[in-house]
DNA sequence: AATCGTATGCAACAGAGTTGCAAAATATTC
DNA sequence: GAATATTTTGCAACTCTGTTGCATACGATT
């Protein structure tokens, strides 16, 4: 475990710090995408707020982690799938949140529709949020 | 101009008051979204930070606009259609931010395309921005 | 182990967003 | 149309979010 976190790191040329591989754990050890209260506040932990913000610049800049936008100013952000390391965002995913555990998880699998635009306007990004209930709260 | 915004305050069960009529006309008479501070600083009108929070904020209950999310803590806000009045929601356009103009606005015309889900999975809401380069700039 | 470069944490700040309350404006009633 | 009731506004004060500069601490490199 020690050691995948590091080789991440190590891989997109940034020092292996603490906070660092505290961070990616909680991202490499939760499912769901994490806001940066979660991580601030997370149980056991006492990270400094600014380092919890440049670490999570870092990450999104090296393409570690992508932002999930959201409609309440409260941003969560994900681990890339492998093809994103090295600073190569292709986020051909979208992204499911669920209303009743709250949970946010990225829909890697199911293919983006692609969608038609005006004439003569062109796109470089598609984000696709998804509001709804998800399998395990439905069962409840 | 004055008596169709009264119109709207009015049919949502709102007092006209002169902030709400001010506010509302700054949408009516912008084809983009706007942003809380784009209102706030509005040239010519000193709007109070507490009154545009507010008045923002019925409005989006009534349903006389509704949010678009954003990758940047920078929501905006743009007028419903008409289907969306008395505060029923059904937002089946998806929006387009240009990065050339900055520019926000809202595709009515084009269709959504329907996404795939996972088994047992729900959707309630489907949010969709693209970002691009809209006609105006790119003929620039 | 010593040096170099980067990351961290603190302080201080700027901005975003919220709440309580008295004053002012709007709606309602007669 | 004036008086009353209701709602909205603006101010003050506050919390939360996010940023920047800088000295110290840490990790990488030799």
């Amino acid at each position: 475990m020690e050691s995948r976190i590091s080789e991440i790191l190590r891989r997109n040329r940034l020092s292996v710090t603490s906070s660092r591989q505290k961070i990616l754990n909680l991202f490499l050890s939760n499912s769901g995408a994490l806001a940066h209260a979660d991580i601030e506040h997370k149980a056991g932990e006492k990270f400094d707020r600014v380092t919890v913000y440049r670490t999570l610049q870092v990450f999104v800049e090296k393409g570690i982690i992508h932002t999930i936008p959201s409609g309440d100013n409260s941003i969560k952000y994900a681990l890339c799938k492998n093809d994103c390391f090295e600073g190569r965002h292709h986020d051909n995913h979208f992204h499911f949140v669920c209303s009743g555990c709250g949970k946010t998880e990225c829909l890697e699998d199911f293919i983006m529709p692609s969608v038609k635009l005006p004439r003569d306007y062109s796109a470089n990004n598609v984000e696709i949020v998804i509001n709804g209930v998800c399998s395990n709260c439905r069962k409840k």
